[in-house]
DNA sequence: CTAATAGTGTCTTTCAGACATTATCCT
DNA sequence: AGGATAATGTCTGAAAGACACTATTAG
């Protein structure tokens, strides 16, 4: 809807549109991350038990973007993750406090940036492994779906990785982000065109040492690259 | 968010969450549908002049899709089409008639199942050839990028074609939704598979006469079909 | 017959996938 | 040297893309 003349703001009876009631509108966040080879979700504890994604009411005037990240700094001291919305969720009666609408926002952060002490959930495949409170679970499916298709458009789109990494780590967080294992040479010959070596080495433990590439931001990977993962 | 204790009502300062204001929730339509081999989107005229997607107000405890399809049967006497969320528009200053969030949803149909007057504004790619109200134009290319990514899953998922069709009607569609053209011996090798033959022939005009097949509802088309489509 | 369009066979190039080989570190 | 890991070269099979050829209709 665009600006209107006020006419567009009464319904066949005449009724202002704006005196029916307004529903709340909130937003949840499924903060995704990686340890030890697998995908987590950042949850948070629920007063009266049982786990929930951290999420906030939208407040006047606010983007929901930055309901979002207010969300994130307030429930788990997190700053600087950038939001990829994934659906509104909308069941009349999905909140009992009651007409809540909520739109479900992914983000993505490497684990250092985590506090220590967050709680996560692993992942099993696209689902949670613990039960969460009401539709949260379908939201932390669908922030895996976004996160899947981001990562088959570019290199680590998230900076999961550090600055430099090498061709093994790069592989090793997308056997992670897909939930499959990859060939090492046709992995390689995948993104080697889109990263840029760094010239310097990674010092690694035994074995000759792995050179160092950093992300280039504008380059996408092929194609073709979505058959190759997804498969 | 789901259901909280009373606690998760009210914010810092104790002020209760569902007193502050809430903005008012919209849904706007982009109706896609193939005329003349080219996409076009559904728009309605403005009081004032202007082009924009219909669109409508939430209602209490309506759903978003329920909306959508209000709007639709209100604005231009449809019926029937499935819609996709595609974003929520939520720029404070989008609406100056106050603070107006809006989901905006994608929805395609053939143009038989259109009113005969219905209007409609040819696309360029993935962009309207003729200006839309606010943000009306982002919706549209939104609605443009999902219905690429279904068709590059499925075959014709939205029903654009009718029952039965021949490879070449389908093979047209897709150069027209993907605005490009498409080798006929390549995209009839990525199809063929996905679906199935009626044992008719389309009695179509001159030369030998083509086979007709029917989707095939469940059949996903292989993983690198987006490579050949969006190359 | 010719014109027209549908469908298939074939060749080349490209690339995934598997495997082997070479390269370069460590102890 | 010997072990370990990185990086590359090679082969095969599958599939895209281009092209030609065959098949089947109308007139």
């Amino acid at each position: 809807m665009g600006r209107a003349t006020e006419s567009e703001w009464r319904d066949a009876d005449g009724k202002a549109l704006t005196d029916y009631p307004r529903p709340s509108v909130a937003v949840d966040v499924a903060v995704l991350t990686v340890q030890t080879g697998r995908l987590h979700v950042l949850v948070v504890g629920r007063p009266r038990g049982g786990l929930a994604l951290p999420g906030s009411f939208l407040r006047p005037g606010e983007r929901l973007a930055d309901a979002a990240e207010r969300a994130l700094s307030t429930k788990a001291g997190l700053v600087g993750a950038d939001f990829h919305q994934l659906a509104m969720f909308d069941a009349p009666d999905r909140d009992d406090r009651g007409w809540v609408l909520s739109m479900a926002h992914g983000a993505t952060l490497p684990r250092e940036q985590l506090p220590s002490d967050a709680e996560l959930v692993r992942l099993d495949g696209r689902v949670a492994s613990e039960p969460l409170a009401f539709d949260h679970a379908d939201m932390v499916s669908r922030a895996v779906d976004d996160l899947r298709a981001r990562y088959a458009r570019r290199v680590d789109p998230s900076d999961l990785l550090p600055d430099s990494f090498t061709v093994l780590e790069l592989r090793r967080l997308y056997e992670t982000v897909f939930d499959r294992s990859l060939p090492k040479d046709s992995f390689r010959r995948l993104v080697i065109d889109a990263i840029e070596p760094t010239g310097r080495m990674s010092s690694s433990g035994a074995g000759r040492p792995a050179e160092l590439f950093r992300r280039r931001g504008d380059d996408e990977l092929p194609a073709g690259a979505a058959g190759l993962l997804t498969d």
